[in-house]
DNA sequence: CATGCTAAGTGTTGAAAATACACTTTTATT
DNA sequence: AATAAAAGTGTATTTTCAACACTTAGCATG
């Protein structure tokens, strides 16, 4: 019983954006020629690639995503693995798969990784030869292809658990940013709301958090002190 | 770029095994006769394997863990995917490979599951065609296989964290337990103490951990009420 | 059958953390 | 000068967590 002879291995990043419109989620939308002689109709996914076959996973999830979006350097978290023998084997994903690879048979088991950018001050709007992208609200996301938005739904779990956890929240802010822009987040990623003096209250408690001498400008309302993360608190916080 | 042509994937199983002598970690010892003719010595490991083709992950695990440990429907769970391109080629793991493996030089990614069992209740006393295997102490395991030391350390993480949040203590515990081997079952794996008292009060609010109208017999001690564990009430505890 | 051994079982109090709640301040706009 | 809009701030209450010591039931022994 000689197993697996030919099986391929993916990793698909779930990037996560977040300004204060919202928290979103890079998708990348099928090109429309490629179903130019084939049923179906292009659907958006998750970026992803096969790896390369002496590539680290870590280092495919960041090729992948800096191939696919010109975003380097961001926090990038593995989540789970996904390797159902049917998952690129539905209808729908069929003439997509044919178009752009070349062994489009081919079982494919991917690991998924997610990775979280600031949309206020690197708005990385993402060219990718591959077809257009686009930022789509998390709350907003039809159907995409293959089993994406079940991955999409892990990460959006992992996302969630390791926000409180893990003190990544600043991978998501401008690098300063106000106690409301941050509350803000945690609401909208954790989908609940805060009291906002009890927040303040628990955020003076995080030495990495720390105010500047700075205040916001051009608003027409009193402005809010600026705060930034100090990196080098927030592994032992 | 046609990336990965040949690579393989495996599934890598911690199983748990718990009983009052402590928390164990069941261990396969790669055979003596494996390295008569080779440099090597035979080291422990991880029960693993390669996946077959048109298995799932955790179809996978379910079936190499019966293979090697005979153990049949416990609770097992993904943690996480390994991936480092020269996991398999360290040199002191050549020697086994060669003996097992049509293609001892390929790449393999592995993906880790961990499983609980009590050993009070049924003890498996597992049977392996792939030489001997042994219950051993998670803080006396020695130097493993592969990154099989890695992949034990991120599963105690995972353990850990489940443990609490995630209502899986009755997994290693027999089906009727008492809360002082309740007690002492979180502090082996979480490796620290709890107040007595205050450990009940903790128990008593959680509604799966129901009383049952029996005692401890032929303990030369108080005997101690028995418990079991009310499966309806698991998920929305 | 009395004594002793062993682990089971049980409540209270003080400290700390979490929650609920409303008004004043600062800037830009008109 | 008046207004609009979000920033910023403190206290009282409730809930949770932490510390702590003695009594009880069954078995073994003499």
């Amino acid at each position: 019983m000689e197993p697996n002879e030919s099986l391929h291995l993916s990793v698909d990043c779930v990037l996560f954006g977040y300004d204060d419109d919202g928290l979103k989620v890079l998708l990348i939308n099928q090109k429309e020629d490629t179903y130019a002689h084939a049923q179906g109709r292009p659907m958006s996914q998750l970026p992803g690639d096969l790896i390369l076959i002496d590539e680290g996973l870590e280092a495919a999830a960041e090729r992948v995503l800096f191939e696919l979006t010109q975003v380097n350097g961001v926090y990038l978290k593995q989540f789970h693995a996904y390797g159902d023998p049917d998952r690129v084997k539905d209808h729908k994903d069929r003439a997509w798969l044919r178009s752009v690879r070349t062994m489009p048979d081919q079982r494919v088991i991917t690991v998924g990784y997610f990775g979280l950018v600031s949309l206020h001050d690197h708005s990385p709007q993402p060219a990718s030869f591959a077809g257009g992208v686009s930022w789509v609200d998390v709350n907003e996301v039809g159907p995409l292809a293959f089993d994406h938005n079940s991955i999409l739904n892990g990460a959006i779990e992992a996302l969630q658990t390791q926000l409180e956890s893990h003190h990544i929240s600043f991978e998501l802010l401008p690098k300063k940013f106000t106690l409301s822009q941050l509350q803000d987040l945690y609401e909208t990623v954790l989908d609940k709301k805060f009291d906002k003096r009890n927040f303040r209250k628990n955020i003076k408690k995080m030495s990495h958090v720390v105010p500047l001498d700075e205040k916001q400008q051009g608003v027409m309302h009193k402005p809010a002190q600026l705060f930034s993360f100090n990196p080098d608190q927030i592994e032992n916080a």
